[in-house]
DNA sequence: CAACATATTCTTACAGTGTAAGGTGTCAAC
DNA sequence: GTTGACACCTTACACTGTAAGAATATGTTG
């Protein structure tokens, strides 16, 4: 009907999957997770909102789209690593993915990754687990309890971080300081700049349970 | 107007803040987060949407009460129970917090705790190391690792456990098989049956973690 | 008792959401 | 040309949270 929006659709890069995909994250990490919606996204895209829906059947099919080319991002572990030190280099490196999309990030932790290449790195994890001695059980028991601690962690980060202050009104200084002393005391350790070494004492007490076990298993 | 509005207003007991909080946890329990509106809690609080507004000034101040809520159901660590002791106490607490509202763990572990019960909580928390002998920044540290496992944990437990499948297209079996070995044959020990095993798994890792942890501190 | 005040609850309306159904313009193959 | 496939757009619907204000219920004062 309108003649522009053919002239716009004209002089554009045509829509396409990874073209949709980049844009979202765009959307998510300028606007929240929250504010992102179709129609959000479609302005990004200089389309309508129902384009979209011509390369993914649906808003959840993009979101595991999303999920899929976060994780692609994670570089698999050198070959040359033993199995303490890839799984140091995997922790650092799924944090790093989180913290690259901070925003999106809680939604990924609570998705099942069933993707292709979330499928893949899954694979990899667990078969470095097999490799270094454990048993089949022993494998995916202790790759999944690792993943409790670096999730959990990731998503502290990326959750607080990404997010404003909460919806609640803010407890007030004097109270504060009257009710829950222990608390503000803490609160300076809990900076940003701390959020490292925080990360890396569990992630280390976590390598060297790792490391115990592995003797049992292997014995 | 309609006079029945009035009867049914007068039969049914008074919206409160309190009968509002279990009702909005008996529709996230039996709908889900993602149906859970002000609208279907009205309906089942029997009165319209807006009348929830008298109450709470918007939907994010009433889920900051079931934070709350839920928070406040955590027992405290008894008394006699030395550090460690205490600290597998809260866990285990914990965890059966977060089993017992599955649907609203993942909403629950992506918000700050700073509503009145939540604070009193993190505020004994955080005192149980300072009382063991960590100083004031390691106990910030070590209770911030310590809760990223645990939270970690009831996320993935509740979160796989409360949702149904993914919305992608599950990759067929043959595919798994061939591409993804590791993960096929890790498959059965991710059972629900196997969950608590891998909670205490990385659970006594981390306590045996702060142990050694302790130690140093205190030498 | 009546009259007023306050606390609850309801009605209506609006801007926003995901998306079903079907239309329109462009281009390649015949 | 005509046809058909493809990419994109328009419209419409049922849903969301909630602002504004009307209506009712309850309590208080005369």
């Amino acid at each position: 009907m309108d003649q522009r929006t053919k002239i716009n659709s004209r002089k554009r890069e045509p829509l396409s999957p990874g073209r949709i995909v980049q844009a979202a994250f765009e959307v998510i990490g300028a606007e929240g997770l929250a504010e992102f919606s179709t129609r959000k996204l479609a302005q990004r895209l200089g389309c309508e909102a129902m384009s979209v829906y011509h390369h993914f059947p649906s808003k959840a099919h993009l979101m595991d789209a999303l999920v899929d080319s976060a994780v692609a991002s994670l570089r698999p572990i050198p070959p040359d690593f033993d199995f303490i030190a890839g799984q140091r280099f995997a922790a650092f490196e799924y944090r790093a993915m989180g913290l690259r999309f901070p925003a999106f990030f809680p939604f990924l932790s609570v998705h099942r990754m069933n993707t292709p290449k979330a499928l893949a790195w899954l694979n990899a994890m667990i078969g470095a687990y097999r490799k270094a001695g454990f048993s089949d059980r022993d494998a995916a028991h202790y790759f999944r309890q690792f993943g409790y601690y670096i999730i959990g962690a990731v998503l502290d980060e990326t959750a607080g971080y990404a997010r404003g202050p909460s919806t609640a009104a803010p407890v007030p200084f004097e109270v504060m300081k009257r009710d829950f002393p222990n608390v503000l005391s803490a609160g300076p350790h809990f900076a940003k700049g701390e959020w490292r070494r925080i990360f890396e004492l569990g992630l280390e007490m976590e390598l060297e349970g790792l490391t115990s076990a592995l003797a049992a298993a292997r014995s």
